[in-house]
DNA sequence: GATATAATACTTGTATACAAGTATACTAAA
DNA sequence: TTTAGTATACTTGTATACAAGTATTATATC
């Protein structure tokens, strides 16, 4: 019944964290890793004693990835939704129409604090493809759109990118992870994407800087198709300058 | 200490609803009525007591007024955000940004079901205005958009929409309430920009959408300025369809 | 064997108890 | 008067107990 398990989350991002953080940063990785699969029913009771916890955390776990939209919370029980191919698309729909309004914000106001900011996030990356840390490697890449989404100075705008944080960081996760093992020097592709956003936000060139969004989003998933079929999207909605 | 409250959440919209959810709805609507002022420090002890239930409903509460970022949750009590003119502006970007994306999706697919469901929406619209049920109509305004999202089928953007609805739903719930005693007339306005937005969808224009989104923004917090603000940003990521 | 009814084993939601930590206020000493 | 230290009254987070409702299963009856 009490198997050992393995935790898909790194611990050492739980130093400060409660009981009930700990039990969602490993449950949503358990969902987004399929190692919980879709369809799935969870029960509090069950939860509370897979991890050894009372329902209190377990509780405030399922409300959070309810809001996640990863479960869906029902009368009996709440039902894994996880993420399929469409859910994804979207997620990256959604950040394409946050940091692309983000942008146009941007680049009307200064922007060189900002771009040191990123500048110096960029070198830590390169620290961390040097060392093989592929977790590190994923916070910084977060904390670069984070840094660009905060510079906005947006609270609403803030507030989707809260919410679709923790399940982004769970897929870069385990993609970055995947990825070290296998294609490492796929990492300078990416860190190089990331220099080529720099350099959209400084030139204030909207072209370059959605073709190097896009470009990120198939180093996290490797879908190249759908960088069209967003593309397209945004065209209609984009324009020139 | 106990004075006896005036509840400012339809108490027949929480007929099967739970403790949680009616603290939940009734704290939302006294934060964004000025009830509870911004900076306020909320206890959860103190909330206990004053809505007569245990912890564990206000706790919940919290969490979701945490979420929908009109409370901010710290080490020691919750402090109230609230929603200034900055934040009012921030929700309609939001609004604007994920409802035009909507709208790219629609023009491409069947709308024929859609537009019959919004003329529907639209008559009980009119049997309000007609009965002045400031109430029900707010809450077919609300219905109205969020059908139009919903026919889209998009999780993530739906996700948006019901973090942002309750929010949107206690502001249109005031604004109404205030204009059916005032400006009674207002509603035809109001009834004549959504039938506006049908005809929009119908004849696939885009431009005639964003006009009426703009004037039912208008419609709800009446502040004509930030629509040209708007439809700048708009304009920027809008060009031609 | 089929069906209706009752018992049982679940489920969630709420209240309460307790532990651990933090801010405040008070007291005592310099 | 100021400062150090302690006591106290908070705070949150977690565990547990209980109530009310629902699904399932077993049993009894036809």
């Amino acid at each position: 019944m009490n198997e050992p398990i393995e935790f898909l989350y790194p611990s050492k991002w739980l130093t400060k964290a409660s009981t009930g953080e700990r039990v969602v940063s490993e449950l949503r990785m358990q969902i987004l890793s399929g190692r919980i699969e879709s369809g799935t029913i969870l029960s509090e009771n069950k939860l509370a004693a897979d991890f050894s916890v009372s329902r209190s955390p377990i509780r405030e776990a399922l409300k959070i990835l309810s809001a996640e939209n990863i479960i869906r919370q029902e009368r009996m029980g709440a039902v894994v939704i996880g993420l399929s191919e469409k859910e994804i698309e979207e997620i990256y729909d959604v950040r394409i129409l946050i940091e692309t309004f983000i942008y146009q914000r941007l680049v009307r106001s200064d922007i060189t604090d900002l771009v040191k900011e990123l500048n110096k996030i960029l070198e830590m990356m390169k620290v961390s493809i040097k060392y093989n840390d592929a977790d590190e490697f994923s916070l910084q890449d977060l904390q670069f759109h984070e840094t660009i989404i905060r510079a906005a100075n947006h609270s609403y705008i803030l507030m989707i990118w809260n919410n679709l944080k923790p399940v982004m960081e769970g897929l870069i996760l385990l993609s970055m992870r995947k990825r070290f093992k296998e294609n490492q020097h796929d990492f300078e592709r990416i860190f190089t994407n990331h220099a080529l956003y720099i350099e959209a936000i400084e030139k204030k060139d909207k072209a370059l800087m959605i073709q190097s969004l896009h470009q990120n989003f198939d180093d996290v998933q490797g879908r190249v198709e759908d960088m069209w079929k967003s593309q397209e999207i945004l065209a209609e909605g984009g324009g020139t300058k």
